[in-house]
DNA sequence: CAAGTGATTAGC
DNA sequence: CTAATCACTTGC
């Protein structure tokens, strides 16, 4: 296995510089029986927290679901949509900066039998390519609520460089309530990879 | 393109 | 307490 992304990765401020970091990691959710379940992150959004209307801890709101939010970063946000979807966040930053990082979209790499079983579809293209998708692909849900990337629930490792080049910088997705935040360029995604999400 | 689904939140 | 909304997906 390759090496284990450490805590300092997600303790630092810049979190739009983090979210970019993310592509190309390697992200594992063993599944109950102990199998390696993984994908590459080809797609984030990063959430600035207090300061951003597109947050759900804008202006420190701090309630039971948004919770975790302000714990230390390396912590899992898990929040449900739409009555049907679970979508997978890290927290980064320090404690009580309640900064985001949306996990919009992983290429399947290890265990793409187990998520083939888990969802569905007729072409791999639909097993991850989207923040829902990918939650049931790996069997991500509330249970995995404030778990820490640092432990064995769930983890991040290193993936083979990206070049800055390959990085393409867009609006966020299905925030049309964010007035003035709506245009902030704050979502990233590997340029050409089939598996970013569809919509723009 | 619109339905579906239920937790969460704000507002009374 | 009520009602509107929602960091989406699927099938028409």
């Amino acid at each position: 296995m390759m090496q284990k992304v450490s805590r300092e990765f997600y303790l630092r401020e810049n979190t739009l510089q983090i979210a970019k970091e993310l592509l190309g990691k390697i992200l594992v959710v063993p599944s109950r029986a102990g199998k390696r379940v993984a994908g590459k992150i080809v797609e984030t959004e990063a959430y600035l927290g207090a300061d951003d209307k597109a947050a759900h801890s804008y202006g420190n709101r701090r309630t039971k679901r948004t919770e975790v939010m302000f714990s230390e970063g390396g912590h899992v946000y898990i929040f449900f949509v739409y009555g049907m979807y679970f979508q997978l966040n890290f927290v980064v930053g320090p404690r009580d900066h309640a900064h985001a990082i949306l996990i919009r979209a992983i290429e399947p790499v290890e265990g793409i039998e187990i998520m083939r079983k888990r969802r569905a579809v007729k072409n791999d293209r639909e097993l991850t390519s989207g923040p829902g998708k990918l939650c049931i692909a790996l069997g991500i849900d509330g249970a995995f609520n404030g778990a820490d990337l640092c432990k064995k629930k769930i983890w991040l490792e290193e993936g083979a460089p990206i070049s800055v080049r390959s990085i393409a910088r867009g609006r966020r997705i299905g925030i049309d309530y964010a007035e003035e935040f709506v245009e902030k360029p704050w979502r990233f995604w590997l340029k050409g990879n089939e598996f970013v999400s569809r919509r723009s």
